[in-house]
RNA sequence: GGAUCGGUAGUUCAGUUGGUUAGAAUGCCGCCCUGUCACGGCGGAGGUCGCGGGUUCGAGUCCCGUCCGGUCCGCCA
């Protein structure tokens, strides 16, 4: 038997017990006559005693371990003359007489601690030992819980966990796929999901009515901080449902995972159209911790023979508040910032509203006060208050004043880690048009289906039509999202005919599909949690990295494996693949 | 594809207009210590300043290139 306890269950009701511990050496004190060792697992720490004059060989051994030995101890657990409240264990010690090594450590290249001295590719290089640190473990588990209760949640409604595969077919729309090369098929190659989509649509048609699956999916795009190549989607569908039942069911446990993780019971989600999103916010996430949305201008500050705003397309104007006390320099700064490449403002322009009730701007060479009033009365600013304004085309201007407004809601103190504002961004357009291959892409995916009234657009107007499609942001992350989709194969058709298909093309990509919608398609919809990103929201940090056991790099490497590598040149001949280089 | 920040001891970092033998903390090693829990005290070892080239009497420091890492834009149906 290598443990009767773990190393964070004893406690002063154990004193007396005769115990078996193994674990790792946390640390070694030695006193010289007296050694303790930190033991610790998964389940916490437990601190052991030698003593030299009670047993001088095995003090001696103990004096000797290293940091992460692995060992066991046996012993009795007695109550401490020196307490330590600071831990559950901290009323007890265990007085050890025996000492076995299982396992010797190196000395590990940072140090196991929460503070931990190491620094972000060492620890992914030794991600084993970074996951033996606390908060790391931590997050883990965290990661576990959630899943834990997703699963129960949609246990108990009905739904059915069911797998899908991952070797399947490329297709053209949407990220590109990773492939993966067919021995038995020279020169053909799988492709892995980005998503189960289709396959979870034809569990609808197969009568499987709910559906879901924690399942990993592959997308070959540039990374960030939250965005893996390989990721986790829950990934639910219903038959015989619309809008109005999706997101209540997904409400619904959204907010049993924050009842149960965090102890929080939210409050119904708001809910608003992606228009609105964008008038209010720039933003289809918009992180609505804090208000700060955009005012519309045009009509008060163009006519004054200021050559910017006239020849904008869009001025809007937010209202900063207490950000009087901004000083030239901040402005500056901010304004650099703002100029950055990855921004692209041209410049902004600032109106303070001066604690005595003056008012002084950027511009004041165009505008008077009593202009700058107005301006104030529109975008509801006080004395203490500085109003931002951006012009230009608007959806770059949308886009840069999101920016903006995130920075000053970062700055003020206004997203507050420990808050959560899920929000419901319903009606998003259908289709986007983009200007290099100078055609028509589906905003969410080609399966979604056109909200009924707009169906007639399709040709007329197809940037004007909308989708049955949402998306569930939580605090500005987007965290899923999902739509009623089409289930008649005329209008399948006719959208991938929108979407510059032939028929033959349609049918050689999505044949499989068009094909069982003919043998009765029930109605259904669907939606998508990003598992990862719910997991870092929850827990208030910026980078999925952290709720993944063992994460990729900023470029896909995994550092520990080092990978990706070249493969040996008889596994690629039995590929029927040659490998060119090309620049 | 692009922008930007960084790379100096095992580790995290400092390093002045370019100027003596490149420092600190922590970790590591040795000795001492019977109540610590960030134990303490004394002593010690530890460096191709990412790599390559250039400017200079002289480069960790300036310039060019390159590699690696972080963050972001594009991209992510």
């Amino acid at each position: 038997m290598y443990r009767s306890n773990n190393c964070g269950e004893l406690n002063i009701a154990h004193q007396g017990k005769e115990v078996t511990l193994s674990g790792w050496v946390q640390i070694t004190r030695d006193f010289g006559g007296l050694t303790f060792v930190d033991l610790r697992d998964r389940y916490g720490i437990t601190q052991i005693v030698f003593n030299m004059t009670t047993n001088a060989d095995l003090c001696t051994q103990a004096r000797n371990l290293n940091r992460e030995d692995v060992i066991q101890v046996q012993g009795k657990v007695v109550e401490r003359s020196n307490k330590n409240l600071n831990i559950p264990t901290g009323e007890i010690e265990v007085i050890s007489n025996t000492l076995q090594i299982l396992s010797k450590s190196k000395t590990p290249p940072f140090t196991i601690e929460n503070d931990t001295d190491g620094g972000d590719e060492l620890r992914m290089q030794y991600r084993y030992l970074d996951l033996r640190r606390e908060e790391v473990k931590e997050k883990i588990i965290t990661r576990h819980k959630i899943g834990a209760i997703v699963r129960n949640y949609l246990n108990d409604n009905d739904f059915l966990d069911i797998e899908t595969p991952f070797l399947i077919k490329s297709t053209p729309e949407g990220a590109r796929d990773f492939i993966v090369p067919s021995r038995f098929n020279a020169g053909q190659f799988y492709a892995l999901p980005q998503s189960p989509q289709t396959f979870k649509q034809l569990l609808m048609v197969s009568g499987f009515d709910k559906y879901y699956q924690i399942v990993r999916c592959f997308r070959d795009e540039d990374l960030r901080a939250d965005r893996q190549p390989e990721f986790t989607q829950i990934d639910c569908e219903m038959s015989f449902v619309d809008q109005e039942d999706i997101l209540n069911m997904f409400e619904g446990l959204i907010k049993k995972v924050f009842k149960d993780i965090k102890g929080i019971e939210l409050e119904d989600f708001p809910r608003m159209t992606y228009d609105r999103a964008m008038e209010l916010y720039g933003s289809d996430k918009p992180d609505i911790r804090f208000e700060m949305t955009f005012n519309e201008m045009n009509d008060l500050v163009q006519g004054k023979d200021f050559k910017i705003f006239d020849e904008a397309e869009l001025v809007i104007a937010i209202n900063a508040e207490g950000a009087a006390s901004y000083t030239r320099k901040q402005v500056d700064e901010l304004t650099n910032w703002m100029k950055r490449p990855q921004i692209g403002a041209t410049g902004l322009i600032y109106a303070r509203y001066n604690e005595d009730g003056t008012l002084k701007s950027s511009v004041d060479k165009f505008f008077c006060e009593e202009d700058l009033k107005a301006w104030a009365d529109r975008c509801g600013a006080k004395p203490g208050d500085m109003m931002f304004l951006l012009s230009g085309k608007t959806e770059k201007v949308r886009k840069q004043m999101n920016e903006l407004r995130l920075e000053m809601g970062t700055r003020l103190g206004l997203r507050k880690a420990g808050e959560y504002k899920c929000l419901w961004v319903l009606d998003f357009p259908l289709l986007e048009w983009d200007e290099d291959s100078g055609r028509w892409f589906a905003m969410h995916h080609p399966f979604t289906s056109p909200k009924k009234e707009d169906i007639r657009s399709l040709y007329d107007n197809p940037g004007a039509v909308r989708a049955d499609a949402y998306d569930l942001a939580i605090n500005g992350v987007e965290v899923g999202g999902g739509s009623i989709r089409i289930y008649d194969k005329e209008l399948q058709a006719k959208m991938f005919e929108r979407l510059g298909f032939s028929d033959e093309e349609a049918q050689a990509q999505f044949g499989f599909l068009m094909n069982a919608f003919e043998y009765g398609a029930p109605p259904h919809g669907g939606l998508a949690f990003g598992f990862d990103r719910l997991c870092a929201v929850l827990g208030n940090s910026d980078s999925i990295r952290d709720y993944i056991a063992f994460p990729k790099n900023n470029s896909g490497r995994d550092v520990m494996l080092d990978s990706p590598s070249a493969v040996n040149p008889v596994q690629l001949k039995e590929l029927s693949i040659d490998v060119k280089l090309s620049k």
